[in-house]
DNA sequence: GTCTATAAACCGATAGAC
DNA sequence: GTCTATCGGTTTATAGAC
């Protein structure tokens, strides 16, 4: 057993860290000594924290995941209006990308690879919850008549989605442009369209 | 010298097979092993062609950035209407997707890690170099009172950008879901958005 | 909780025969 | 153009002292 309890302080701040090695560098050219070195240990004293250097990234993967699911359900159970709760949902995910800059990145860039592995099987049945979430709400604003009725709402979904997420690569945390600017523009252009109202 | 000359049909073939493997492991996931594996030879062998792995990369994303160049700049000059190049650029963006799909993920995946290296210099300059195409476009229309005039343009590019290249992660070659009916649908979602004309 | 020391495997790349 | 054989370096992970 490697690890004394999930809790620990320590272990938190070695998360972090490996979080941002594996964002900047990728997961594959990220070293456990890398990590060591900027956490001012040896490589082997990891091993005493985490079992193995995959452990860390699903433990990361794991927390964001979780605190993703649980910001969404909590925006669709706030309100009734699907318009009100889409933009809601959008707000939220363009505030993730700027509050969690390394886990999207880390989501964004390695998940596709990871899709074979059984201990990863937990990002694509979140990204399943997650669509079916989203699409319950586009169901139902084109019901109320708010959502135009000619349009796939799947792909609705993944092109706002996807829009949100790859931000992620270009949104500096530090920067002028903050997530509810970004937001902002990118509500107006969803839905008014180009060529305006 | 390791090469012949780059025209070989054997290396070309070398490179589709490096270029999807890259594109569903990872770079740095792949080894040389496994590529020569597939090809039939042994990994030594390898270096009668390329003299590195790393040559791979940059001979696949050359070539990818290449072509996406030839094919943007052919569409702005077949047109005056920004309106009519615009949708030209972000169709040609989708069949691109559609044809290129490994290429597609490898500079969606990698070229984020590969910034800093001076070998991988033209990835930034090209990607410069089509924002400006794009932007200059965009402008275009939005002088011509085509587009709306209250929406940051660099950012509506970034959007549009990000979702065409995303959906190479969903799209697939072989799917009943063509590069066109895609376009269709965000070009619908695009110009006049999700709540209608 | 960290260090010392090291195992065991893997990787990119090379030299030279064929 | 491929194979044989292998080198040198790096990586994840372990065992046990402190």
């Amino acid at each position: 057993m490697a690890t004394t309890h999930a809790a620990s302080p320590r272990r938190a701040q070695l998360l972090t860290i490996a979080e941002r090695l594996f964002a900047q560098r990728g997961y594959a050219q990220t070293t456990v000594r890398d990590i060591a070195d900027e956490a001012g240990i040896l490589s082997g004293s990891l091993y005493h924290h985490f079992s193995s250097k995959e452990e860390m990234l699903a433990e990361i993967l794991q927390a964001f995941v979780t605190g993703l699911h649980e910001r969404s359900t909590a925006i669709v159970e706030a309100d009734d209006d699907p318009a009100v709760v889409l933009d809601g949902l959008i707000r939220s995910a363009f505030e993730t990308v700027q509050r969690f800059p390394h886990a999207v990145a880390l989501y964004l860039n390695e998940s596709s690879h990871l899709g074979s592995a059984p201990e990863f099987a937990f990002i694509a049945s979140s990204a399943a919850a997650n669509e079916k979430i989203w699409l319950k709400v586009l169901a139902a604003g084109r019901r109320t008549g708010q959502f135009r009725d000619d349009l796939d709402m799947k792909l609705v979904y993944r092109f706002i989605s996807d829009t949100v997420w790859a931000s992620g690569q270009w949104v500096r945390p530090a920067s002028r442009l903050s997530h509810r600017t970004v937001a902002d523009q990118y509500l107006a252009l969803l839905h008014n369209g180009l060529l305006g109202s």
